[in-house]
DNA sequence: TTGACACGTAAGCATTCGCTTACGTATTAT
DNA sequence: ATAATACGTAAGCGAATGCTTACGTGTCAA
């Protein structure tokens, strides 16, 4: 048995999951307002119903999902957008954008049926 | 007060959140295999290191997101994509492609500083 | 130096999540 | 009819989430 490794679990370790992190829409709307450039955080914080210390809470998990980088300013500290990080979203996302471009739901019905008649055949032969 | 109704609190109700229901990596799964067609439930649930009834809580999330639809086929039930849905995620990502197909982060940073100048001469004038 | 800012972090708390096991129901096979 | 299959759902549980208030640290202003 290890020692100090393993534990009890792991669990999840949600770290630096970028899907999980714009899965929040109050991060979703911080990166749209630092999609339009370098912010403090008082002023990202400003246009929320919700205490500063939240946006710090929401804007470490951007960071520690690389969304995000941090400079110091004086006092202030500036995060800056790091969109490349979204890329692999927009891959992932872009492999579906074929089934609402070419209107492939219907066409998408007929390659379902045959799909399913190849199961079929392999599982068993019915009747 | 009132009697029945704002019992305690909504509190979040992340029912029909298309962001949310794939910020999980199974449900992300899930919709991967059901892009290349029309799947039951035991199918969808083979590959997983979890319990089936795991993969029908799942399923029913994606349900409610409308990421997919159900049709009953004698005691099976098949899962369908329906990729509309994810349009809205592809169109939130697709604003920040323009970041990494342009290399657009050296420009951002001049883009932040520019706008920063702005609201600087705004917020008072410094020195 | 003293105070006012601009933040980050810790602690606490209610809620949500993701999973398991147990069970109920509808359909097919024997 | 009886049993097996294919599911959904309920209950329960530990962990994660999202928020709050309280507090600590570094920087600028008076």
């Amino acid at each position: 048995m290890p020692a100090t490794t393993t534990a009890s679990r792991p669990a999840f370790r949600a770290g630096a999951d970028v899907f999980h992190a714009i899965g929040d829409p109050t991060r979703r709307r911080l990166l749209d307002t630092l999609g339009r450039g370098e912010r403090a955080v008082n002023e990202l914080a400003r246009p929320f119903a919700m205490s500063r210390p939240a946006i710090s809470q929401h804007l470490r998990i951007l960071r520690t999902a690389g969304l995000v980088t941090m400079r110091r300013a004086g006092r202030e500290r500036h995060y800056r957008l790091r969109a490349a990080r979204l890329r692999q979203v927009y891959d992932w996302v872009a492999h579906y954008e074929k089934f609402w471009t070419t209107g492939l739901n219907r066409l998408g019905e007929y390659l379902d049926r045959e799909a399913q008649k190849d199961r079929q055949s392999i599982h068993k032969l019915k009747k």
